[in-house]
RNA sequence: GGAGGCAUACCCAAGAGGCCGAAGGGGACGGUUUGCUAAACCGUUAGUGGGGUAAUAACUCCAGCGAGAGUUCAAAUCUCUCUGCCUCCGCCA
């Protein structure tokens, strides 16, 4: 949530910060309803004030022998007088929360303005390779090696998804616990949440009321529950409504979690295979940090996604997004993005992000500073990694001419001491 | 799924319509005293959010005893709804 504290002192800067997000922004509305709101807010304090009082001296009154019928009357008109007002004042407030809450995070002013066209590439790793013999994609080797079963995953579920089989199953596990003892090893607490999460969950990581179409509900079931589209959703929560202490950040979680998208449209020619489906498996970092704590977080975590990939010795580029490109809560957001050889493209594995205290005010996720002040964390998330991408981009750049695949050397103690996996079918 | 119970501060807990910004105990923190690595005593500890006056302090108002709504001049206290937890029964991986 933007402060709108922040709205009401600076309109123009935070109209030019939403416009590099190219988010139209007026604050016309806002200014006016805030002015009514404070208008009412008097008037309705002022008279809650006065009832307050005189029905406080009603035992007082009571033991002199007073005329306390007359003290009812007088507060029964008072807040018959109150009422319109007080109506008028809870729809004020809930149309500014309407207009405030839509609005996505004010991004770090160091980022360039505008779409994904303007995001910057700032360092990058390993060669895009290249094959003496005709490569393969990594549907048709996950295929002959028996990785993955795309048509019996149709069967049973239907398209956008896929069952990892075998030596498949055994590959995404060895990444995922790959991932799991990295962050183990750099002090990150993990953490296994539920699926299935309420809605304030949903409103607290900024993805309602914006984007309630794009995660799957539960029908039939009240109050109304989601799937989680990212463990981040459940992570960002783990905090909600608590007062935490400085000396308590930061704290650093990772959860593996499926994560489960509608991911409406269709993208299956471009994108076969694993590239985007309904769900894929994540493991992802949190941190809530405090002020000042937060930019060091986020290099912290870049860092640590890349260190993975590095290990895996797969090549990928680092790039840092402009400001519309970012997601829609975050201030700022750093995406690794793996080489896919048959794509000719590099395509997301990790995205790592700072949100500032954008979500910390959406869930009350607070501090005490060591003065006592109180203050809203800053949270930060990132894909520490995202496998449904890194699985294509293992197997295809660790292709050999005979179709079989090259395990990276760090995965094998996991697959049973595996170095190589040999196709089963030509 | 059925029946019942509970929900007050860091923890335990009193409270049953006004005198409750909320007893008491533990813990924590601060202080005083005595002293065989501690004890006694005193004090502080209901957060917080939103306004006003005023200004780096202070005062004051509104909300706030799981959440929301209602009854009443007045609600932690009565009623209803919801949420969470506990117990028993049923069902089940």
């Amino acid at each position: 949530m933007v402060d709108i504290k922040l709205i009401l002192e600076k309109p123009e800067y935070v109209k030019a910060a939403l416009a590099k997000k190219l988010w139209e922004f007026d604050p016309t509305e806002i200014q006016e309803l805030s002015a009514k709101r404070l208008e009412l807010l008097k008037k309705v304090e002022n008279n809650k004030a006065e009832q307050n009082k005189l029905s406080k001296s009603v035992p007082t009154v009571k033991k002199e022998g007073g005329d306390v019928k007359a003290i009812f009357a007088k507060v029964k008109a008072l807040a018959a007088e109150n009422k319109e007002s007080e109506e008028e004042l809870a729809a004020t407030e809930a149309k500014l929360k309407a207009l405030v809450e839509v609005l996505p995070n004010l991004p770090d002013d160091d980022l360039l303005p505008g779409g994904k066209e303007n995001n910057t590439p700032i360092y990058t790793f390993g060669k895009k390779q290249e094959f003496s013999f005709t490569p393969k994609n990594h549907v048709e080797l996950c295929e002959s090696c028996g990785l993955i079963d795309y048509k019996r995953a149709a069967k049973i579920s239907g398209t956008g998804t896929w069952i990892y089989t075998n030596l498949g199953a055994r590959l995404e596990w060895a990444l995922l616990n790959y991932f799991i003892e990295n962050h183990l090893a750099d002090g990150y607490e993990m953490i296994l949440p539920p699926h299935i999460l309420n809605y304030e969950s949903g409103y607290t990581a900024g993805q309602f009321p914006k984007f309630e179409e794009d995660v799957f509900w539960l029908e039939g079931v009240e109050p109304r529950k989601f799937i989680l589209p990212t463990a981040e959703t459940a992570l960002v929560n783990l905090h909600r409504n608590e007062m935490l202490e400085e000396n308590d950040l930061p704290k650093k979680y990772f959860a593996y979690t499926p994560c489960y998208r509608k991911e409406a449209g269709s993208y299956r020619t471009e994108e076969r295979g694993m590239i985007r489906g309904y769900q894929f498996n994540k493991v992802e970092m949190v941190q809530y940090t405090t002020q000042e704590g937060s930019d060091a977080a986020f290099d912290e975590m870049v860092k640590k996604a890349q260190r993975l990939l590095e290990g895996l010795g797969l090549t990928y580029q680092l790039d840092k997004l402009a400001a519309g490109d970012c997601s829609h809560s975050m201030a700022r957001t750093y995406d690794i993005e793996v080489w896919i050889p048959s794509m000719g493209i590099f395509k997301e594995v990790s995205s790592v992000s700072n949100a500032r205290d954008y979500q910390a005010r959406r869930g009350m996720v607070r501090y005490k500073d060591k003065d006592g002040k109180v203050k809203f964390c800053h949270t930060l998330n990132g894909s520490g990694l995202a496998t449904s991408r890194v699985f294509p981009a293992l197997v295809e750049q660790n292709q050999q001419e005979d179709g079989s695949i090259v395990i990276p050397e760090v995965l094998r103690k996991w697959m049973g001491g595996m170095s190589v996996i040999k196709p089963i079918k030509k």
